[in-house]
DNA sequence: ATACATAGTGAAGGTGCATCACGATGAGTG
DNA sequence: CACTCATCGTGATGCACCTTCACTATGTAT
């Protein structure tokens, strides 16, 4: 098997791996009332706290009108509120209700349940090994210019 | 730092790569004048030849009125033709044309570069362990059910 | 012949994304 | 203060992808 076979296996494995789990979080979100989108605005909320829509568009590395969309239907659903900013008249603040917040702490277990599912019980040489060649596949893809922020900047 | 914290670290990785790779084939598929979806329409149809659309919206998962409009647009573009089936007349036959099987030479060529910058130098031994680690975590995916085409069948 | 299943598509709708235009506000300058 | 320019959010519009339902044309089994 030549090299190239190998590794466009690899990169065949690693694909099916990305669709696997996408479809599997789309599920998994779906049940909780999200989609992929609205919760990784949530995720960026939990980590950051409180956010202008400007600085959401700028997290999730989308349009600041998209995000006008996106936290329309959560506060449409009940999971974030918008606040004026108390100095910035332009300006709204995007905050959890505690209907959020509950589905944020859910969102985030799920994804611990999720890890766990994956890798609980692997020995701890392969695992090591994977997360290894992760990160080394990680840092390729950085130097190639790939920084996910790099062109958001 | 707990199993839990590692787990979660690891699929953080993941979901990074994910990304990632997510962003870079869409800018190399635009490169070519192409989507993921309809590219991956391309990559079906050269993998299993002349095609109905029925059997297209099977293997890509998505439903026959999906195809519909993939196919639509692959016409428009010229990479793809729809010739009568030559026994059910209910049917269309999806058909590359020549320029349609260059591009799906170069979507491969694509891929096996970008495979090349992913992999190529890495120590035989990472690359081992690395593959082997993403065939377990692949395992535990379709132990947990989560099959590509369980529900689909 | 009759009934049922299948192939493709029109119609309508949901989600995520973009750009352009615009009003409201903030901030810097004279 | 007035003027100018940048910034925040959003309306309008459009593309891609996906869905379900309804419908026609065709195949198939009884």
């Amino acid at each position: 098997m030549s090299e190239k076979d190998r590794f466009s296996g690899a990169l065949d494995r690693v694909l099916e791996l990305v669709v696997l789990l996408n479809d599997d979080m789309t599920k998994s979100l779906a049940s909780l009332g999200l989609t992929g989108s609205r919760a990784h605005l949530l995720w960026v909320l939990r980590e950051r706290g409180p956010l202008t829509q400007r600085s959401l568009a700028q997290a999730l590395g989308v349009s600041a009108r998209n995000i006008t969309g996106l936290v329309d239907a959560l506060v449409a659903t009940g999971f974030v509120s918008r606040e004026p900013h108390p100095t910035d008249r332009r300006a709204t603040l995007v905050s959890f209700t505690k209907q959020g917040e509950a589905t944020a702490r859910d969102l985030q277990r799920d994804q611990e349940e999720f890890a766990e599912l994956l890798f609980a019980g692997m020995p701890r040489e392969q695992f090591d090994a994977f997360v290894g060649g992760l990160g080394e596949v990680l840092a390729r893809l950085a130097k190639a210019g790939l920084t996910r922020n790099a062109a958001g900047g």
